[in-house]
RNA sequence: GCGAAAGUGGCGGAACUGGUAUACGCGCUAGACUUAGGAUCUAGUCCCGAGAGAUCGGGUUGGGGGUUCGAAUCCCCCCUUUCGCACCA
């Protein structure tokens, strides 16, 4: 569509090429390590090359830019690499439908999409570009699987694996989400697999990982993670089975240990079998087989009738010496704690609910305050408030909040049990039974083992000739020759790992290729690592605060742990953009036909207007719908802005010097404003205070043109307006007359003394409603303003034939006058 | 069920530590320029009532209560929406 008219009217589409072209060519975004200035490293999540730069790339990456650019200019020296998380399922995907090789598809995407971030006029500095498939970075990635295996921090084990059955592969416990426990990639519910996979050691960085105190993330993402971390602070305490077996349980409430009435294994739990009599036998036998067989999609529905078997043994309770029936139940798990629970059905409601069904004794053993002790018989539900311990042997008395400690010392003394803390998080799982991945560089040796495949044969390289069938073993392993090897470490007959890693393995490092990409002594060059480590800036959406920032921060962790890094976190801040949705305020998605395509929008409004609107309709961290008949008030915003500096202006106006104190007033406010808006990221006030401006330097401008305040204008606008859309300004600064690039400019600085109020508008109450406004000069003194407020009309009008019974004073905003 | 965030004009959204609610933009209304306007410019636009009118009065930040001279903002109760977790012992 035809936009504008006349010749010399805003062109977006040849104002950008050129500028681009031109930046280019003078390497005006390549970044230098310089120990002269402050650095900050920008980050924001890189993308997977699916295809297309979708809008939502676009509000991840445009905004980073923008502050990016704005701390450039603030003397910063400034970061912004891009890159692409190149392996993974939707590759692999394509080969199988389309038959084209995973590597083919990816980097043909990969150019595709850096053509298109190229055209949004980002100041990343292509140099450091770096794609996870590419062998010179996951020999990296290999590497650093090395060290953690070297480190003890990666182990293989045999264990119930998630499995997707479309994604034909396992997966980590994060990438297991909802309440129907589907596949994070393609909503597919997983099962259940007993298979051999790698694992890192993350449960051991629990602890560490919860303390967030030293990095600026949101409040959110640090919640998402304790909760997902899940720290529960109670006991281990040692039953025993009549046999004599050791049965180890967790419990939060070693206070309730003398109200046990029954004891509860997982299914899956090892002294099953040694606890079944022979009676109970088939009907146990029964029970976990079906348990098994059931996914976890029934077997963790929270409102489920408890169900549950008894194995016909029992348990010491080694408080008091107590027989307890010990019962196998699905909802104990055996993936948490040890995977057995002492049941204490007064004060559990799980273990109530059990209890009832299968009528079994409840007992009371704390009181609550001022209360008396109901009747185990008939208590309705279970009692969950704190308490006094009672019937509980030597502890009877104990109150609530001096229970932990008293209990917790009362077992070690006594050797059953002791203090201890569980986590819920999980060793996360990185085997991956697919082809378009880093493969583990570890061969299996019928004589050694699993051997680390020595680093200077690295990279194990991904062969090309493989067979995508979906068969659920990794392609690899149908591979006709790959697999055979050698033994590392006897040079006899082995076999490689044909499970190739996790893709989140590979984004937990790229931060560090980044800064040396064609480095190959290591995995980045250790001078640059210093130079700009760790990274101020990071941002991207929230859906990762449970996957890829706890590997990632895991990941630093172990890294520093081992000698590799150094510091505690790797990312300091943390921001969030919202999610775009809609013009219909519904998700996008091809099958509603609400999605929106940036290319498209560029085509007609170019990218500087495309930038600004995504600044501009919305707070940044929240987002929210799209509108097309929106981004024409951003559009028609630039070109005013255009127009003012293009266009000839009618000068029959006269500079007054009200009008000159005007200007500059609102100039250096405005400026205020950007400076804490962009620091802040409060990109959409930021963009209104620009438009606001504008609104005021349009109708001043034939007054003004051609004086020293007019000039002071249009060099702050255009330094306020680069990072917001680089190539309109940078056209704007060379009209003005300038040689150099704007983006080489400084921020300018505010004069307080322009933008002090000489006057301000007195807000005139009476008994709380606003009854008039005055404008008085600015530093009155209290006494003062009072008078001014009660000598006002609406002040008289409103306390006529009343007594004034108090005047409340904000200096520089209003007069309360209280009467009655 | 537990936890978190959020509810402001017709719409997207502003509002610093409690101090002029509705900035900025969209849309809408009227006018100007124009062969034309889905371009541009000018003026207006929270709601209700009164007035020919400039104006005047009242009300309003999901609902109800409270603290305060003063509440979108703080406290309590309720409703709605979104997100996360969900038999975690």
């Amino acid at each position: 569509m035809e936009r504008d008219k006349t010749p010399r009217g805003y062109d977006p589409a040849s104002v950008e090429a050129r500028w681009q072209e031109r930046w280019e060519a003078d390497g005006l975004y390549r970044s230098e390590a310089d120990p002269g200035r402050p650095k900050h490293y920008t980050l924001t999540m890189l993308p997977y090359p699916s295809g297309d730069l979708h809008i939502g790339h676009w509000y991840a990456i445009a905004p980073a830019d923008a502050r990016a650019r704005f701390l450039r200019m603030r003397g910063y020296n400034v970061l912004f690499p891009m890159g692409f998380d190149a392996f993974g399922l939707p590759a692999e995907n394509a080969a199988i439908k389309r038959n084209i090789h995973p590597k083919e598809w990816t980097w043909a995407n990969i150019d595709r999409m850096r053509g298109q971030l190229r055209r949004m006029g980002t100041m990343i500095d292509w140099r450091r570009e770096a794609v996870s498939c590419d062998p010179a970075y996951y020999r990296w990635t290999q590497w650093f699987f090395l060290q953690l295996f070297a480190g003890g921090l990666a182990y293989r084990k045999k264990a119930a694996v998630d499995w997707c059955p479309s994604c034909n592969t396992t997966l980590a416990r994060e990438q297991v989400v909802g309440d129907d426990r589907v596949c994070e990639r393609c909503d597919t519910p997983v099962i259940r697999k007993e298979l051999s996979q790698w694992f890192f050691r993350t449960t051991r960085y629990a602890e560490e990982l919860l303390d967030t105190s030293g990095i600026d993330w949101p409040e959110r993402v640090r919640t998402l993670q304790s909760r997902w971390i899940g720290r529960s602070e109670g006991a281990q305490v040692v039953f025993h089975t009549e046999a004599g077996d050791p049965l180890e349980i967790f419990t939060t409430r070693p206070d309730t240990l003398w109200g046990v009435t029954f004891m509860v294994l997982a299914p899956e739990h090892p002294l099953v079998a040694r606890l079944t009599t022979a009676d109970r036998r088939a009907e146990v036998e029964a029970y976990v087989e079906r348990s098994v067989r059931q996914t976890d999609i029934q077997r963790e529905a929270a409102d489920k009738e408890k169900t549950g078997v008894w194995t016909g043994g029992y348990a010491v309770n080694p408080v008091n010496g107590e027989r307890v029936p010990v019962w196998i139940a699905d909802y104990v798990l055996m993936s948490y704690g040890t995977g057995a629970i002492m049941a204490v059905p007064a004060h559990d409601s799980r273990d109530f609910a059990f209890a009832r069904a299968f009528g079994i004794e409840v007992r009371p053993v704390i009181c609550p305050e001022g209360e008396t002790l109901p009747a185990g018989a008939e208590m309705t539900e279970a009692l969950t408030a704190d308490g006094v311990m009672v019937h509980s042997g030597p502890l009877t008395g104990t109150p609530a909040d001096a229970a932990y400690e008293k209990v917790g010392a009362y077992l070690e003394a006594n050797g059953f049990g002791e203090r201890s803390v569980t986590f819920r998080l999980r060793d996360w799982l990185i085997s991956r039974q697919r082809y378009w991945g880093a493969p583990i560089p570890i061969v299996f040796c019928p004589e050694h083992g699993a051997v680390a495949v020595p680093e200077d044969d690295l990279p194990v390289l991904l062969p090309d000739d493989v067979e995508w069938r979906p068969t659920g073993e990794s392609p690899l392993k149908l591979h006709p020759s790959w697999r055979l090897t050698t033994c590392p470490t006897c040079g006899g007959p082995a076999e490689r790992e044909t499970d190739t890693m996790d893709t989140f393995m590979c984004s937990s490092w790229y931060h560090l290729r980044y800064l040396s990409p064609q480095y190959d002594q290591g995995p980045f060059d250790p001078s640059e690592y210093r130079a700009w480590m760790p990274v101020d800036t990071y941002t991207g959406g929230v859906e990762h605060a449970t996957m890829h920032l706890i590997y990632t921060r895991f990941f630093h962790k172990a890294c520093r742990d081992l000698g590799i890094v150094q510091g505690d976190e790797p990312m300091l801040q943390l921001r969030n953009q919202g999610i775009i949705l809609g013009e219909d305020s519904e998700k996008m998605s091809k099958s509603r036909g609400n999605v929106v395509a940036p290319d498209a929008l560029v085509d007609r409004y170019g990218t500087d207007t495309v930038r600004a609107y995504l600044l501009f309709f919305a707070r940044w961290e929240q987002g929210g719908p799209w509108s097309s008949q929106g981004i024409e008030g951003t559009w028609r915003w630039l070109r005013r802005v255009w127009t003012l500096y293009m266009e000839p202006a009618d000068t029959t106006g006269e500079a007054t010097p009200d009008a000159v104190t005007k200007l500059r007033r609102k100039l250096h406010q405005t400026l205020r404003r950007v400076t804490a808006d962009f620091e802040s990221f409060q990109f959409n006030t930021t963009v209104a205070a620009l438009m606001e401006l504008m609104n005021e330097m349009v109708p001043a401008r034939s007054q003004l043109e051609g004086t020293p305040v007019w000039a002071e204008a249009k060099d702050l606008y255009a330094r306020m307006l680069a990072p917001i859309a680089p190539h309109l300004a940078e056209e704007l600064w060379h009209a003005l007359g300038h040689e150099t690039s704007i983006h080489r400019q400084s921020w300018p600085t505010v004069d307080e003394e322009a933008a002090a109020n000489e006057e301000i508008t007195l807000v005139v109450q009476v008994n709380g409603k606003v009854r008039d406004r005055v404008t008085v000069p600015v530093g009155l003194g209290d006494d003062q303003l009072k008078e001014a407020a009660l000598a006002t009309e609406g002040a008289r009008k409103f306390t006529e034939g009343m007594t004034i019974r108090k005047v409340v004073v904000v200096p520089g905003r209003l007069v309360s006058i209280v009467a009655g």
